[in-house]
DNA sequence: CTTCAGCATGCAATCGTTTGCATACAGCAA
DNA sequence: TTGCTGTATGCAAACGATTGCATGCTGAAG
């Protein structure tokens, strides 16, 4: 409405850029505070930032604070960070924004930081590596003041590049290997521990293992405490039974159960998967091959998923306190961009056993034989 | 390996910052590019900017690229930004990163900018209006130039102040009102009349709506289609049979159908919900109450979250090309950034009905009385 | 040989802050 | 009076890029 009828307007500046409908106010710099309250710009730069906030008068500080709002003055944080070499932003890296285990941390992070005046720029790699590695460059480039890495690979070189650039870098989901990073962490270990227990406690013996990917650290640390834990339980291996999930998605567990059948792994009446999702996959696989889950075989996750708790059966997993994750992260974070020498601290968070319906007690005969004949009760 | 074995380096900088076991180093600048490719910055500028490129000989462009390379180089967008008062960056508020629609969305939207070389801000404002006025102003002080809003708010102080300050925005899901802003939604109308088409053909005829919450736009134009194509069917509607959830969430949903329980509005069969989540709270109450879902009450959604087609039953509901809303979305920001007077243009992106458990034939026999008695069937 | 066009480059101001240093002034002691 | 101390402010140089303008050069036209 107010473009159709713009007068000539012709204030010279028109004639070189192009002529608009209406003038953008000159958003107020600092200088125009300074001007209004009487004083140099420097002072009033001292007077609105409260580190040095001391060094001037307290009525020059009110003058200023006065004519910061009388002109809705927004300190302009570009100019502040050219100067600083500080830009009170982070960066949180997500392998996959879509699997939703990643957004409660995010706002853990992001509830966090935000406290302490930071702002929390989220971006997702899609598990590719140059991907990721564009977008850590783009997020150095703009100077954040540190990175969180949500996105579990297990070596990296990115980590130790920015260890030498002195970028605060804080983990999350797994210990590092070589560089001594902060970490924070679910207690995978304490997790699978729980989980193998269960399952030997409802008289399983003839357990799967899906796990995630090995080239994530928390794919090798849940499918050794797998093992582990069968070991001490004394229940016998064997290697058939375990198999490697390529990604933590369904479609990783569902390709990685299409192997454990295909190697004629013979008898398991129940699976320990990577994940959440992973678990997704192979009960489609289980249905799909006319198995029930957990008449006949039980299946176990781990993340505690949102929505989990709604499937048929509902997925007895290990809960993880993801909003805590975050919010563990992002405290170590800002201790690392306090003091980047600080020796680095890791936290493991714990886990809990939430029971549903998709493990049972373990069926009495053997129903998957070397054959892959099925049971009475599976067959259609 | 280049920085083990570099000789004492006391070149007096370090007498000055202090001193640090690893002394970092300091980051190419433009200045140091131009040096080692003996050109001036100015030259060095103009060669690494496609823009200006042509300015400069192509031998001296190849000069510059490689003292880049060389250098490893990475041009520092925040003094670039202060010049050039662009940010290369752009804004995206979203209401509850926790709904899975929305990872979606902003992945859409990521790919698009990002190959336009803008970087996407993600920030989500809890739905909370302070809190969402709070995470603009911090975008905008950094300068952002664009916006994205996948709040669905109805009239939003915000939005006028906004294009008053001439920042270029992009609303998601809703048409405004009052403003003419660009924005991109599903075909709420055409998918609410393809709902309740399903429904009546199915025989039900006693149809409750549960609409999302009236403050929206989504909220208000799914309820309206929904009377609207009621009408249009002959079918009549009893006001009792509409309810409002307060949130786009399971708990909202699961809140208005108590209170649909509560009016004693008799007899229904069948549910058109807000969204998913709605629906999924609704049907918790229906479970409650020992209402089977769909052989007493047909239930539908709309969004067709993921995860929705592996619940029991899995839910019938309308599919929205989430990935694509965000996608379109950051087209036309990327235009309204290009030229912010060009008329605005909406998009209506198409949706379809996605059958599955949550609906069937609607029951012969009443079950839902005016007294809130049960059928047979629910008696346990 | 001049003149001029046109290309390639250099020069320097500028964007909006921060911050080390210089300055001004008041108060106080000698 | 002089000399200090300390406090409050001004001054101006950065930070690292962009960009309008000036300049130098080459070669062709006159």
């Amino acid at each position: 409405m107010s473009d159709g009828d713009s007068v000539h307007s012709e204030n010279g500046r028109d004639e070189i850029q192009k002529a608009r409908p209406t003038q953008p106010v000159r958003k107020p710099t600092l200088k125009d505070v300074a001007r209004a309250a009487g004083v140099h710009t420097g002072t009033a730069s001292r007077a609105l930032n409260p580190e040095t906030r001391h060094l001037v008068n307290a009525d020059t500080v009110r003058k200023v604070q006065r004519a910061t709002e009388a002109l809705g003055y927004l300190i302009n944080p570009i100019a502040r960070s050219l100067k600083t070499s500080r830009s009170m932003t982070i960066g949180m890296i997500i392998p996959d924004i879509t699997n939703p285990i990643f957004p409660p941390m995010a706002r853990g992070v992001e509830a966090v930081v935000e406290q302490a005046g930071y702002t929390a720029l989220i971006v997702n790699s899609d598990g590719d590596l140059a991907r990721e590695r564009n977008r850590v460059n783009s997020l150095r480039a703009r100077q954040v003041d540190g990175l969180i890495f949500a996105t579990a690979r297990r070596k990296h070189p990115l980590l130790s590049e920015l260890h030498d650039a002195r970028v605060p870098v804080v983990l999350i989901g797994r210990r590092t290997e070589g560089l001594d990073l902060p970490s924070v962490a679910p207690d995978d270990e304490a997790g699978v521990t729980t989980a193998v227990r269960h399952l030997v406690g409802l008289g399983h013996r003839d357990i799967a293992c899906i796990s995630g990917p090995m080239d994530t650290s928390q794919g090798v640390v849940r499918q050794r405490a797998f093992h582990g834990t069968m070991r001490e339980l004394g229940v016998p291996t064997r290697d058939e039974l375990t198999v490697e999930a390529d990604a933590w998605t369904i479609e990783g567990g569902r390709e990685a159960a299409l192997e454990l059948f295909g190697r004629h792994a013979g008898r398991f009446t129940a699976v320990v998967a990577g994940n959440d999702l992973v678990a997704l996959g192979c009960m489609d696989v289980l249905a799909q091959r006319g198995l029930r889950c957990p008449d006949d075989v039980s299946v176990i996750g781990f993340n505690n998923t949102p929505m989990m708790e709604r499937l048929s059966p509902p997925l007895t997993t290990i809960a993880v306190p993801h909003y805590d994750v975050g919010v563990e992260a992002a405290r170590l974070l800002l201790e690392a961009i306090k003091d980047f020498d600080r020796t680095p601290r890791s936290l493991l968070l714990p886990v809990t056993l939430v029971e549903r319906g998709s493990t049972a007690r373990a069926p009495l005969l053997p129903h998957i034989t070397h054959q892959d004949s099925f049971p009475a009760s599976a067959k259609r």
